[in-house]
DNA sequence: GCGTGCCGTCGAAGCGCTTCGACTATGCGC
DNA sequence: GCGCATAGTCGAAGCGCTTCGACGGCACGC
């Protein structure tokens, strides 16, 4: 009753157990004849090779792990999306993806995991800019790729969203519907200052276009609340009342942002404008009225991460593949025409 | 330059290679001493166990698998939570958690990963009141447990929401604010009959705890869309312009809900209350007002699906385990006393 | 006509571990 | 003082597969 093994199969057809295996895997040539033999033996008898002994003979396992930390700052629709993606590529490709949370920090953990040789590879998510876990692994040898890349990521293979281009992309939308004052809302100070990749990269994005637009790069930094969204917009409001448009990378903030503005007596979009970044139409969906935003293609970023993998695991030496992704623009109700900011002021005089 | 063997480090301490494995995993007695020697020389070479070779040789992978049906209405995070809350238990009960995403109908693709004999037991969620999946791992004979469970479960060990206590914790928060013609927007058409346990057990959870607060129960079925949200609430409103309350399903139709009330000049708490059912804290905090919801334990609900999963691979024979676990009140902005609905159609006689 | 090479196949040696049977040394009861 | 259980250890036999070396046969060249 328990499953046939790779003998039975054989002596079915009337082989050496060898030549079952060279049939299955093609690693040698074995004549039609035979293989159809040995082919119509594993149907009969519903074989299905054993995934540990295989990869205990042939040390190739053919699992992969995805590392991702404990929740960052909080995992949304956007990493869901991405881990789906992996598995469902992982899966096509015949391998196996098993789940790692590990806490960024703890990289004897990680350590231990990656002895134990279960795993062919690694794929790492949410990368910092300076990130422990990527230095251990090159390190150790393993073979990792990356969603997401480190300050110096020059000889390693990764896949990340565009950042640069996605501020670029907002701020030319925003540009183009005539706003001349645009503010950045990133994300806290913290995070910035740990080196979170999106972080950076948005910002000096953001800067850089806003510049080549010929406009003043305002921005501030957030924590990701309703509460820390309101106080920074009055704030931000405060010291620069000429600002129409505002891009967030901060979903709860971006509430924060819309109560506020709400509470003025501003509607959005008629006296401001807002572009969430990074976000996925799940949550751009949700609020009144819902958000113009920059997606991202996460389950994109995660088949090609695994595919990376992958590729690097068969073909033994790699090449180096470093791809950026932008994110998609879908207008929704929170952006228009850039408003006469003179008339703000006087909240009911309204265009309705 | 490669891991060390379980053999380098018998070598090491002097002692046969089995008793290497007695110290390591306690299945004879090894005194006191030798095992000290053993496990500094452990520690000194940096042994590893290696996963592969032990699972083969034992015939327990310590492998579990995440069985989830690829986006049945749209992953959510209350999905992640999951997910993540699942993936952390197993490891560290010592267990490696492999995803794998199948089409719900792909059941012959499932039973060729089993047959890999890859995992000691799978974890299924997702479970329909009819779900094929679960009777072809009864009868591969595989152990697994169940987030959710299907009509029949007399005879397996679960773990799922208890919705019939969630409806019943609405119902009897709404009743306490003085609502008494409260409405009930369920899931769609199509998710009901097809026999999605959560919307089959809302809704009798809701009729029920209606009926026994002496309450008519009034519900609807609903696409999980804003658009279909805006189009049922306006056919209920007109069918029942007495209803004050209204319990939700479906976030994103909640969102639609929130819009149509708002276009007929109705106030969130102020006209109508809104209570929305297995929805998580980001979600429910991303609209104005914020969402008064049921929130579901989902890292807890994964936590005990892994839990429940590893005492009956590892007791050998299984006693039956079957929990349900209800959602928690989180009172937010979107309830409030009942209104005089007389007074409801006049929109600008508001008290503010 | 005999080497040369390749095709197709076989048997056997592992991969790194668990586990079984066997063996010695010790402690105990009576 | 003898039998008998038990602690502590060893060696060897697998777990189900891959892979290596070898070997018979057949086609080819010259």
């Amino acid at each position: 009753m328990s499953a046939p093994t790779m003998l039975e199969v054989a002596k079915r057809a009337n082989v050496a157990l060898s030549t079952v295996s060279y049939a299955l895997n093609g690693t040698r040539p074995v004549s039609e004849e035979t293989r159809l033999r040995i082919l119509q033996a594993m149907a009969e008898l519903g074989y299905q090779p054993h995934a540990l002994a295989r990869g205990l003979a042939s040390k190739r396992s053919r699992i992969i792990a995805l590392l991702f930390p404990a929740l960052p700052r909080g995992f949304g629709a956007t990493e869901l999306e991405f881990v789906t993606g992996a598995a469902e590529t992982a899966q096509r490709l015949g391998y196996h993806l098993v789940l790692w949370p590990t806490e960024i920090h703890a990289v004897s953990e990680l350590q231990q995991l990656v002895r134990q040789s279960l795993v062919d590879g690694v794929l790492v998510m949410e990368v910092r800019l300076r990130d422990e876990r990527i230095e251990l692994l090159r390190e150790i040898g393993v073979p990792f790729s990356m969603i997401g890349r480190p300050a110096n990521a020059s000889d390693l293979g990764f896949v990340d969203i565009d950042f640069e281009q996605t501020t670029r992309d907002a701020v030319a939308y925003l540009v183009q519907l005539g706003h001349r004052q645009i503010a950045f809302l990133n994300h806290s100070e913290e995070a910035f200052n740990a080196g979170y990749g999106p972080s950076v990269r948005a910002a000096a994005g953001f800067d850089e276009a806003a510049r080549a637009a010929g406009l003043t790069p305002i921005s501030r930094f957030c924590g990701d609340t309703v509460l820390a969204g309101q106080e920074v917009f009055e704030e931000l409001i405060h010291a620069h009342p000429e600002v129409t448009a505002l891009m967030t990378m901060n979903e709860r903030a971006t509430v924060g942002v819309m109560q506020a503005a709400g509470a003025r007596g501003w509607r959005i979009p008629d006296d401001l404008s807002l572009v969430s970044l990074v976000s996925s139409a799940r949550v751009a969906e949700m609020t009144l009225p819902p958000l113009t935003a920059l997606t991202p293609q996460s389950a994109e970023l995660g088949r090609l991460g695994v595919e990376m993998l992958i590729e690097q695991l068969e073909d033994g030496r790699h090449e180096l593949v470093q791809q950026l992704l932008p994110c998609h623009l879908v207008v929704r109700g929170s952006t228009g025409p850039s408003p006469d900011t003179a008339r703000r002021s006087r909240p009911t005089a309204g265009s309705h």
